[in-house]
DNA sequence: CAGCATCCATCATGATACTG
DNA sequence: CAGTATCATGATGGATGCTG
């Protein structure tokens, strides 16, 4: 029956699809963005904010996306002006756990990692130039 | 020596350094080709193979990156013609079960996702017109 | 406040050709 | 086999100005 059973837990046969989502979700602004919304919902200039080195285009560009994948909910208050809160769904909750360990490992593991960084770089000025 | 806990609630100060780290290695090609180094070490063309929409670029500059990070290292074997395995370090080992639980993670989630762009789309193609 | 529209620079990718 | 080099192109990002 079976095709091999390559990893520790289990192994679907990934698609494309599976591909693209986490390629939509885990970008670098949309796994920020996540973050910050897991703790509180947050309106567009506050997020601006929380992410400070994104600017604005790209910033709406991956709002969209999450709110296209059902990870943040954008809601609007018909006050003037109006106001727009964005909010984490019970989906993107679901990454929160994933996300924190994430963030967690790059800071394990931050130190090896330059220091691997320094090797490589070094034996690239290399000699006879 | 504790660190709390790791949770987002708890926001550990996340350099930019931190960011570009994952933004290196959670990227799309990264992300399959540690996945598949994770099972066995693979040379340059089998891992075309396994990840079959990537073309010769990306995946040298993303072996390249990653070997800079220390998550791959590249063994030369210098026969005729040479051959060039890939194969996984133990810092990139580390990254193993986040890599698992997250192509996991979409597995689970991909249904609900697709239902929500599904949503969106409609309500996207609006009035109006 | 929360965007969208526009222009422009940069970058990643694809295709192709060449090397040891 | 395992790349590098080059060119063309399409997608991204920054900056700026405008809107309700």
């Amino acid at each position: 029956m079976k095709e091999t059973a390559p990893h520790s837990s289990d192994s679907p046969q990934l698609t494309e699809q599976h591909r693209e989502l986490l390629d939509q979700v885990l970008d670098k602004w949309s796994l920020q963005i996540l973050d910050a919304l897991c703790e509180r919902p947050l309106r567009f200039n506050e997020l601006r904010r929380a992410i400070p080195i994104v600017t604005q285009k790209p910033l709406t560009a991956a709002l969209r996306r999450l709110e296209r994948n059902g990870m943040v909910e954008r809601i609007v208050t018909s006050t003037r002006p109006v106001a727009v809160e964005y909010r984490i769904t019970p989906i993107g909750k679901t990454l929160q756990d994933l996300i924190d360990a994430l963030l967690h490992w790059t800071t394990v593991t931050l130190p090896a990692v330059e220091q691997a960084r320094e090797r490589f770089d070094d034996q690239e000025e290399l000699p006879s130039l």
